[in-house]
RNA sequence: UGGGGCGUCGUCAAGCGGUAAGACACAGGAUUUUGAUUCCUGCAUUCGGAGGUUCGAAUCCUCCCGCCCCAGCCA
């Protein structure tokens, strides 16, 4: 799977459009913006995808800017992981990588312009009072008793609220629009407030922090950003960014363009939801392999190429819209069968005494790492008397469309040779505990020289040839498609199931050393990794990426019903 | 009942006045030592609705309907 140009779509239209008409010299330069106050999600990666992608496409370049402004929310340790998950996904900055907080000198410049232009004031209103003069949707607000305070007294009290003479909420500084527009982001927004607090990067150098709508574009603007991509909910603040960068000497004016963000069902995109999952310990941390974090997802077993594939493949459009994720598991899926070795591990182990090969005695045969491409190689695999299969590929009282082993059935195990089943061992509780078994010497390989067919083929593994794992089997976070559906709490909607691990599984030896985070297919059931956190040679752990497609369990009238899907579900 | 957006197949999504791409899903069929993969085939006479302009409309105009966002000293 190759990455390619980035589908078109309205985006790209008007960045061509601007590059017929000459505008900004033909250069494009986009910004992936993250505020460092939570780990990112698939959310995000829809931003990444797109700001450098096109950076790229269009022969510009996008930067990496951290919109670091609150240092009330925000830490070092987001910064760090956030600038690992952009790598990780397969994007570069150049040399440098931005910061708001870089321009924290600039932006109090441009507040003393737009104090000096009389386009700014200081404001002594309370929040709750400031709610008040703020009205409503449909009523105009009040001006403000500061909005005539005269520039002189302007300039000294914000120089005094920069000194940290003033506590946290007695002033702040505002823009003056219009008080009265219906565009309520209009209404003299702050852009200054008092923060007592440390900062990650600028440590105790600030006690008054800019706000976003004035730190953005004069951010784009000094980073000479053409094009500033953001999401819907950010229309309403256009004519306010582009005031501020109208009204103060900005070096240029970038262009904002809003999209629709990404939603996914059967999980939640957004990080309050996500942060209670987290500290409610509904799973282990930001990096659950069950989380769309990119930690989690990553540490599933998911490649960076599915990711980016799966954004490109999804657009970029202004309808919001919910993706299912099975879209996603698809594009994994295909990265994976054309990257993924193949090996043979058995979850639910059930017992095969192979009755007529000899006690003792071991065989390798040879196993394609890759059936459809030859260049990967390939492995040996160890045949013995006593090997194990998958539970679910015996049944006692078989159907006739079951293409697996029963009583008297004869199935083919991959790479080895055909047995056929003679006897079942139960215990005392009726479960079958054993099966015994004959094997045909002829079929050496899986082939049989007189050309009888066999409908089914599993996979095995011998106890000589095989060690013990550990399985993590994860399966989607939510039961419904909509989280949100029917529940004042999505924690109510969670899957029970969403992890069952399996404490007694068997796979082959090949798989001692795996790489964490390199995934393999385990033939017939599904892509597998060795999880980051857990696993050792010792005490080999995997986590299950997705499974296989499975027509057979699509047909199969039982079994675990799978999570319904709810139509126009409402909370 | 202020302002800003959005409505094209089950889910995404191209389309920009010349007669509905593609992907996933779904349904058939072929090949198969993974019930996987791969490969064929089918799947919107119709674009939220109603009018209008035009030789011609998903694309232009009018009205209506539905959904989303905005009243943080968050981003």
């Amino acid at each position: 799977m190759e990455d390619e140009n980035i589908k078109h779509n309205f985006i790209k239209t008007i960045i061509n459009e601007d590059l017929e008409k000459g505008k900004n010299n033909g250069q494009v330069v986009t910004r992936f913006p993250p505020e460092p106050n939570g780990f990112l999600h698939m959310g995000h990666s829809k931003s990444i995808c797109l700001n450098f992608g096109i950076g790229k496409e269009f022969n510009g370049k996008c930067n990496l800017r951290f919109d670091d402004t609150n240092p009330e929310k925000e830490e070092q340790k987001y910064i760090d992981a956030i600038i690992e998950d952009v790598h990780w996904l397969g994007f570069d900055w150049g040399e440098t990588i931005h910061y708001a907080s870089d321009y924290f000198h600039q932006l109090y410049d441009f507040a003393i312009e737009l104090i000096k232009k009389n386009k700014a004031y200081v404001c002594a209103l309370s929040a709750e009072e400031m709610r008040k003069y703020r009205g409503t949707l449909t009523e105009p607000g009040k001006d403000s008793p500061d909005r005539n305070r005269s520039v002189e007294e302007n300039l000294k009290l914000f120089e005094s609220m920069r000194k940290g003479e003033f506590e946290e909420g007695a002033y702040v500084l505002r823009a003056k629009i219009d008080m009265a527009s219906p565009n309520i982001n209009l209404r003299d927004p702050i852009i200054y407030r008092i923060k007592k607090m440390d900062h990650p990067r600028t440590g105790s150098e600030w006690c008054i922090y800019p706000m976003y709508d004035f730190t953005h574009g004069l951010s784009d603007a000094i980073e000479g950003i053409t094009h500033s991509l953001c999401t819907l909910e950010f229309q309403d603040h256009r004519p306010l960014y582009d005031w501020i960068l109208d009204e103060v000497s900005a070096p240029c004016h970038p262009q904002q363009i809003e999209f629709a963000r990404m939603n996914l069902n059967f999980t939640v995109l957004s990080k309050r939801k996500l942060q209670k999952l987290v500290e409610n310990h509904h799973v282990e941390g930001w990096d659950d392999p069950r989380l769309p974090t990119l930690a989690g997802i990553r540490r599933r077993g998911y490649t960076p190429a599915s990711i980016r594939n799966f954004c490109n493949i999804i657009g970029v459009s202004k309808k919001e819209s919910r993706i299912d994720v099975g879209l996603l598991e698809d594009c994994l899926r295909s990265d994976l069968n054309e990257h993924a070795p193949r090996v043979m591990g058995v979850l639910k182990p059930l017992k095969v005494t192979i009755e007529n090969w000899p006690e003792g005695k071991t065989e390798a045969l040879d196993a394609a790492n890759h059936p459809q491409n030859p260049d990967m190689g390939k492995r040996e695999v160890i045949f013995s008397r006593e090997i194990f299969i998958e539970q679910d590929d015996f049944m006692e009282d078989a159907p006739k469309k079951f293409f697996r082993l029963a009583p008297g059935r004869e199935v083919r195990l991959r790479y080895a040779y055909f047995i056929t089943c003679k006897e079942v061992i139960k215990d005392d509780t009726g479960q079958i505990t054993e099966l015994i078994c004959t094997y045909d010497p002829a079929t050496r390989g899986g082939d049989s020289p007189d050309g009888r067919k066999v409908k089914g083929t599993l996979h095995w593994v011998s106890r000589e040839g095989s060690v013990p794992a550990e399985i993590n089997l994860y399966d989607r976070l939510f039961l419904n498609e909509d989280p949100e559906a029917d529940t004042d709490d999505f924690t109510k909607n969670l899957n029970p199931e969403s992890l069952v691990v399996l404490k007694n599984s068997r796979v082959e030896k090949s798989l001692v050393n795996a790489v964490p985070e390199k995934a393999y297919q385990f033939e017939r059931t599904g892509y597998f990794c060795t999880d980051s956190k857990e696993s050792s040679p010792d005490k080999l752990v995997f986590n299950r990426a997705v499974t296989l497609r499975d027509t057979w369990a699509k047909m199969k009238p039982k079994g675990k019903p799978r999570p319904k899907k709810t139509k126009n579900a409402k909370k």
